[in-house]
DNA sequence: GCCAACGTTGGC
DNA sequence: GCCAACGTTGGC
């Protein structure tokens, strides 16, 4: 089993909808290095759920991945946001994964703390300028970060 | 809302 | 292939 981080503005979809709908195609990635590494996923791996771009950034839920990486159907939509008019059908530019819900945590673990650890000195998280929504984790930066729970 | 960081685009 | 312009991300 891999680990990943996936970033989500929850005003876009959070953690609690994630838990309603139980499942969720992640579509609208956009970006080569976030869409290769979906393309690496397997069903099954485990997905640190992170809050972006709100009050309180970090870490407030695990998922796993329920399906492997195919084909992302709004890139074909021409009235969808995430349109992209150079993606061919027999040729997809952009892939996603279906994501399900396994629990949230009993708090956030906040961004503020990650920064700074030892343990997470490799983490892309918490290195500046970091963008990318998708993030490989390690096993000991899995079980270091759910420790702080 | 600001703005630094960074990816992408397109003229040359 | 360079690089300026532009758009987006995301912490603050």
């Amino acid at each position: 089993m891999q680990r990943w981080l996936m970033k989500t503005e929850p005003e876009a979809f959070s953690i609690a909808d994630l838990a309603r709908k139980r499942r969720e195609p992640w579509d609208g990635v956009r970006n080569y290095q976030a869409r290769n590494y979906l393309r690496t996923m397997h069903k099954g791996d485990g997905v640190l759920f992170y809050h972006s771009n709100c009050a309180v950034p970090g870490v407030v839920g695990i998922a796993r991945v329920a399906r492997a990486a195919y084909a992302d159907p709004t890139q074909f939509d021409p009235r969808h946001v995430h349109f992209d008019p150079a993606s061919r059908r027999d040729d997809p530019r952009w892939s996603l994964v279906d994501v399900a819900y396994v629990r949230t945590l009993g708090r956030t673990i906040a961004l503020d703390e990650l920064k700074g650890r030892p343990e997470l000195a490799d983490f892309a998280l918490v290195r500046r300028g970091n963008r990318l929504s998708v993030l490989p984790v390690s096993a000991a930066q899995w079980d270091f970060i759910l420790g702080l729970e």
